[in-house]
DNA sequence: CGAAACCATGTTGTATACCATTTGGCGACG
DNA sequence: CGTCGCCAAATGGTATACAACATGGTTTCG
């Protein structure tokens, strides 16, 4: 997986580089992003950097301070919880229009996606880590995809964004894994069945059960 | 109101203008717009203007074709209704948080917004066009800050930025004005007195009252 | 006469250079 | 000794220059 899949535009890959940088938690919360150095580090100049970071920006996985630089967000717990409300009323919602609209082709889509994850979470010896998060992104998308509605597609994708989703990921065990491959079995068969309440119910537990996972961990501090 | 309000950062600036050109119409749907020419048209270079088309793209409102140039997004009626449901949905929460955790500063701005929106309905000769439609932003963001959520504001900033919802403004007549105004009023009362449940169901059907205006508007012609 | 390739032009993509603003430190003054 | 103000380095903001790609028209060959 070293072969950075050429994305044609270079601001485009480095959206794709710093936000996998946040996801992973590479750059932390509150970490300060100077462009120069982003753009050594990628090997491109300020220019794709900026744009990249403007778009991040404007999905809130960073802030923007004018003249004063761009930084990471930080989300405490209960943003993060108020976050995985709406992502199950928008993800909801969204699997309940692809049930009813949903093609053939982005039906395969799915199964390949779901067929991956299968895989990555088969093999429990080792966190599998960003590769599970682009194919989950990749699922939740092409679901979104099928119902027909850009801007609504455009906002599932600003919720899955988060830096603090994978944050949810990296700190998930095998058993989260299979788990979490399950639903998507669930989820594709409810919308491949046609069956609209199933899919939507399908989907909001899914998104309910990753909240849970965020409620647990470290449920201790604040608030 | 010629004063440009000086917004410090261009592109910022250049974000405004454009997205009120496609507010109001002015850039229909479907059309191309140029770097170039936009530059031109603001007395800014390309730079500053590349940035707020990738802002307006982040936020679904242009298309992004990758070297074939930006096209303004268009929407079926379809589309559209669903984005209102998602807006209420977004929005009745925002008001909901909003009456539990606001403070006297924002209510103040409220009231600002209020009073100046009653204003430009009252002088119901003309259109009250662009400038309403920056009240009505201006309060709306105001209620969705005061969640204390960052990244639910992204979103609904997001929501409230469709080129279309201001094509429900746009005809909008004198009582429909009105309407809103108080409507506006009710939810400022409801948030102000801290009834959750009324400032909810105040913005739903605040929300609900424009979709019901597109659904009426020309509901004969394509598809 | 038709079609395909080529070239001219315009537009987007990227890099670089320059300007504005912030920021930390040093020195002078109270 | 403390504080205010100025200076310099760094960083973001913007403009411009150049390269890559797409597109439409023209030319040329079948």
């Amino acid at each position: 997986m070293t072969a950075t899949e050429d994305t044609s535009t270079a601001h485009q890959k480095a959206y794709e580089r710093i936000h996998e940088l946040i996801l992973t938690g590479r750059i932390a919360p509150g970490e300060r992003l100077r462009e120069r150095n982003l753009g050594a580090l990628l090997g491109l100049s300020r220019t794709p950097v900026r744009e990249a970071l403007r778009r991040l920006s404007s999905e809130g996985a960073v802030r923007f301070e004018p003249n004063r630089g761009v930084y990471v967000e930080e989300i405490d717990r209960g943003e993060l919880l108020e976050i995985f409300d709406i992502g199950a009323a928008l993800e909801s919602r969204c699997a309940r229009l692809a049930a009813r609209k949903i093609g053939g082709e982005a039906l395969g889509v799915l199964q390949d996606c779901l067929d991956g994850m299968t895989k990555l979470a088969a093999r429990s010896e080792r966190n599998p880590g960003s590769d599970y998060v682009k194919l989950d992104k990749r699922f939740h998308s092409t679901i979104v995809a099928a119902t027909g509605n850009r801007k609504l597609q455009a906002l599932v994708e600003h919720v899955v964004s988060l830096p603090v989703l994978s944050s949810a990921f990296r700190q998930y065990g095998p058993e989260d894994f299979r788990r979490s491959v399950r639903q998507h079995g669930e989820i594709l068969e409810a919308i491949r069945s046609g069956d609209e309440a199933w899919a939507e119910v399908a989907m909001r537990n899914h998104i309910l059960t990753g909240r849970n996972a965020v409620v647990k961990q470290d449920g201790t501090a604040e608030d």
